[in-house]
DNA sequence: CTGATATTTGAACGATAGTACAACTAGAAC
DNA sequence: GTTCTAGTTGTACTATCGTTCAAATATCAG
């Protein structure tokens, strides 16, 4: 934020998009608590300690509170894989880190994104939106191969191994996790 | 059912099965439409062209209905798995072929497992029914290779695929989706 | 036939939801 | 200061929900 937005923006634009980001992570926690059937004004208004009028201040209907909710969700993934694509260090293994933090830190956001992808299945207005982190998933992992099938099935492999991370069926662990995108990408061969 | 049980069987509990099968089946058309979240005792008793005390009768709370739903669909997974590995044919291209239908015959089946894993990343009790369908497959792979990365990258993309089917980011393709299935395996290299 | 049991139906309760709306407060511009 | 606009709050409406319960009907066994 430049010293002239600052000297001109209304403090109470300011407040408006503070106040909706709080809403969002509300609805986040919530999702992460409850699914997205949990998601409703009352219930984000609690989480976020204001009165639901707030939150339908700010989101019209409940459906544009949840798609915004699912949609940052989808905007911080393609921070974080951009980070990872234009940092030094290796990338699969940056995806591996990613996505062991569904078991973690990034459970909440990989619930969120899960949740939104599972309603993009029924809302194709919201299939473009849930195809953002596929995209950028195929984009890193055009950085390590020009295989279109290797390319594919790393992006795959990535959505299935978050997915049992959260259902605590493998171990959220790097290495292991490492291991299985190297396999899918065709980097590792175990004979 | 053998002649014995035709004769000796009350046929109330043949009926009653009948009606919980249907109301099962009414409550998966409900969660393709609406979701997890769309379905209620009133809307399922609807789908089924029954009444709503009659879902609460043989499924005594919401609960209950959605967890039994969810886990006829892991056992359709197991038969037809299973049903692949014991058939004739290529274990990989059946596998490919059960992941298309996500996107066509299969789209409701689909669904709904991916609503069953989605729930149970948030209840352990189900955990155990929603890894059926990994395990499953990882059974499948394990036709294929004793690899342990090789297995559980097959399963992971077997996932992803399923879920890229249902939001229409890749085709629901057999050929397509048996060479992702092999380059993950590992039995087919790019170049 | 009677008594037991399974199935079916409808009414109703308390709770919660989405949404609408009006009044009030605070911030900004002139 | 006044006027406009954004933010905040509380009330209230209609609708739906999960669940409970009792009555009626159908089926089965003796």
């Amino acid at each position: 934020m430049s010293d002239s937005e600052e000297h001109t923006t209304d403090g109470r634009q300011a407040r408006g998009n503070k106040r909706r980001a709080e809403i969002i992570d509300a609805t986040l926690a919530v999702v992460t608590r409850d699914g997205a059937a949990g998601v409703t004004h009352r219930t984000v208004a609690k989480q976020a300690g204001i009165t639901a009028s707030l939150s339908t201040y700010y989101f019209a209907t409940l459906d544009a509170l949840l798609v915004a909710a699912l949609s940052s969700v989808a905007d911080t993934y393609t921070k974080r894989i951009r980070a990872i694509i234009d940092g030094p260090d290796d990338n699969l293994r940056g995806l591996a880190e990613l996505i062991v933090e569904s078991g973690g830190p990034g459970r909440d956001r990989a619930l969120a994104e899960r949740e939104l992808s599972t309603l993009a299945a029924r809302r194709p207005a919201l299939a473009p939106v849930a195809r953002h982190w596929r995209e950028n998933v195929a984009e890193l992992a055009a950085t390590l191969t020009d295989n279109p099938q290797a390319i594919d099935a790393l992006v795959a492999a990535s959505d299935g191994l978050c997915t049992a991370i959260l259902i605590d069926n493998i171990p959220a662990d790097t290495d292991y996790v490492h291991r299985v995108l190297s396999q899918a990408i065709g980097t590792r061969r175990g004979h």
